[in-house]
DNA sequence: GAGATCATGTAACCAGTTACATGATTCA
DNA sequence: TGAATCATGTAACTGGTTACATGATCTC
């Protein structure tokens, strides 16, 4: 159900169209939920049928209409409700830790290979998060209500991407000093 | 594809009946693959079709046959093999964060709840995780390879939830420094 | 005797992924 | 003029979840 959900969040704080969302999905929403477009789009249709949010059509003339999306206030109170509900943990599922699992079936080096490659792969996301953490007002007393509310899961992206470097280091010294 | 090859990361250690497999992934392998019983299921008669499992039935009279996994040197060849590809960064999707992103739209004690609730989840997580951590000799040096990788996925559950707990609390002080 | 655990499965549904498809506009 | 981006979608498939179902054995 959390889709839904991840798709009011957005319209909450504006209008906009499928396209926009699904272009969201690659960046701020998208660092704690991914979505394609194609999920969007069916998605979106979903949420009209149950009066969470309504489309303006704007017309386009000679091609496809543009569609853009406004959270009603059905939809607006249903979110609200929805935060206030209890929460699972969500489900990891990782190749690298699977792959690790399995790694004394392979060389040494090929694990190290994988570990650079993955450490490598997060060092880049740590870069983009921090360089979108410059542009906040570090202080969170100075912060808007909405401000801060992004910044926290911009904090958890952070977070998240420095332990997963951490990991990879770790675990590069472990196979290190392995004996064999 | 990625359940099948951690199905066949736990036959690469001993056979599993299908139940057994299911156990394994309610613990160790769980931490970072999580699946049910049903699509274990499914999975082994998939793999069995492959070639990359076979299957030894024992029969058990009155009730439904008891059938033991055994991986095959194609699935074992297949899981090697699949180690040395490239792995995509697994996707996140975490119910919390979407809640804390449109949290503004809530009062300050409901994201608190959610906060302290789920930093307590992530406590009890990482009290399990630190537990077996004991059971291993902690030099790496004196660790099989196969228990030194066991390891290194304990590991990374541990800064997981480390993590985990580290953001709630800096969220909860955050939101506590906030005005309003 | 009741409830937990062992052990197997089917069916339906929902969510996520991949492939295919169209056409306008913008910019180099 | 060709590539990138804007903008919309359908269809098929795969993977994950929920509900239902059966029956044996073990332990209190």
């Amino acid at each position: 159900m959390a889709l839904a959900h991840a798709v009011m969040s957005l319209l909450a704080h504006k209008a906009y169209t499928g396209y926009e969302i699904a272009k969201e999905f690659e960046g701020s929403i998208g660092y704690f939920w991914q979505a394609t477009h194609q999920q969007i789009y069916r998605e979106l249709k979903k949420l009209e049928k149950q009066g969470w949010v309504s489309v303006e059509v704007i017309p386009q003339g000679k091609t496809l209409d543009k569609k853009v999306y406004h959270l009603t206030e059905l939809g607006r109170q249903n979110l609200i409700e929805w935060i206030d509900q209890e929460c699972e943990l969500g489900s990891i599922r990782e190749d690298i830790l699977v792959k690790i699992f399995s790694g004394y079936l392979v060389s040494k080096n090929i694990l190290l290979q994988q570990l650079e490659k993955h450490r490598r792969q997060h060092m880049k996301k740590l870069a983009v998060y921090e360089d979108i953490a410059k542009k906040f007002d570090h202080s969170p007393e100075k912060l808007l209500a909405d401000e801060l509310c992004k910044y926290m899961t911009l904090r958890r992206g952070i977070i998240c991407e420095q332990e997963w470097i951490r990991w990879c280091e770790e675990s590069i010294e472990m196979l290190g000093n392995m004996k064999g």
